[in-house]
DNA sequence: CAAGAACTTGCGTGTCACGCACTATTTGCG
DNA sequence: CGCAAATAGTGCGTGACACGCAAGTTCTTG
């Protein structure tokens, strides 16, 4: 048990966020307000002054497990098979890594589309972007302006593919959709429909 | 006088954004928390409560002027002439929407690179993406999924841009750094250097 | 097993966002 | 030309919140 200590904090850490999203979820995206921080941290069975040393705001509480998803971006990419071209290898990878679990519909709609929520989820979503560009670096052998943008591009695309998942018209699988969008990316030529 | 009012709104509205960016970039990166709304408030020539009227919080105040700024997006692109190919369009009108007149170096500093920021200023770029989406697709006559991703590709790519172009190494012009990162986009075969 | 590091918790404080009620200014209409 | 309705600015009061500080508690390490 080299770190008991880290594995408790991470269950705290996790306790918070899912005691956060579910609260907020529950209350719906007109009701942010109402979600109290002493809701949150007696929920997830942590003071309130602990569930501060965590997160430093209601919004960063919420999208903390969005965050911790889109920081495996790096790690999803570097286990695809090396020979694999570019733009297969981030496209499986990013379907893995947001499909493993198909998201909860609910928690995702609460974070992709609450107003006050907007920031905290851009910056959850964007924390995936420098690990991302990392791999995507080593990969390609490129270094500098290219991996950065097109890792920021990749993360774009999945949130707008998350956007449109949300709809409820389109009800086809979340991989299709980010398959899609990844596509409208990597072959701007053909219009996937 | 197509209303005095709304002409006011705006002008109050700049007023206070320059005098919340310009107190911030003098607290430095560091003193976010020093900027307070009071200061802002009487910099702007307004009540506090007045201030309190048009943002909900010293971040959305900051970047006011970046998001205005952004939203521009979408018009930018229209301006541009009908024959002109997507991608030359899309780079031609943001080049001369983010450059037009060269960005103040400290606050855009500031805006991007103070970590307290992030989520507003991520905000703050990401408005001008539906203005921007539905621009490509008038010109584009497709709808739907591809040209909100384009649109979001390129607003983050523009993000990376600004990054780099505050890199104190890399000392060129704003204009040429935006073109290599759309580069990257649009033509992911070749290495711009 | 003892010293010290890391984590949790309670308390106190300064700040903040916002609802409400009131005043002043602008707009549109008879 | 004035009068009513809409809109913006302001002061006050309140509830919530983020965080510094200083204990107390649990784990690590030599």
């Amino acid at each position: 048990m080299s770190d008991l200590r880290a594995r408790n904090r991470q269950a705290t850490r996790e306790a918070i966020t899912t005691a956060a999203l579910r609260l907020a979820v529950e209350q719906g995206p007109g009701g942010l307000a109402l979600v109290r921080v002493n809701d949150i941290a007696s929920a997830a069975g942590v003071s309130p002054r602990t569930y501060n040393n965590y997160f430093s705001s209601r919004e960063e509480a919420i999208c903390g497990g969005q965050a911790d998803q889109s920081r495996r971006a790096g790690d999803a990419l570097r286990a695809r098979p090396a020979g694999e071209p570019l733009d297969v290898a981030v496209t499986e990878a990013m379907v893995g890594l947001f499909t493993d679990p198909e998201p909860d519909r609910a928690g995702l709609r609460m974070i992709m589309l609450t107003p006050e929520l907007e920031g905290e989820a851009l910056r959850a979503f964007a924390v995936g972007e420098a690990s991302l560009a990392e791999a995507i670096a080593e990969r390609g052998g490129e270094t500098g302006l290219c991996p950065e943008v097109t890792a920021a591009a990749v993360v774009a695309a999945i949130r707008v593919a998350g956007r449109h998942w949300l709809t409820p018209a389109a009800n086809q699988p979340f991989a299709d959709v980010i398959r899609r969008a990844l596509g409208c990316l990597f072959s701007p030529g053909r219009t996937s429909r």
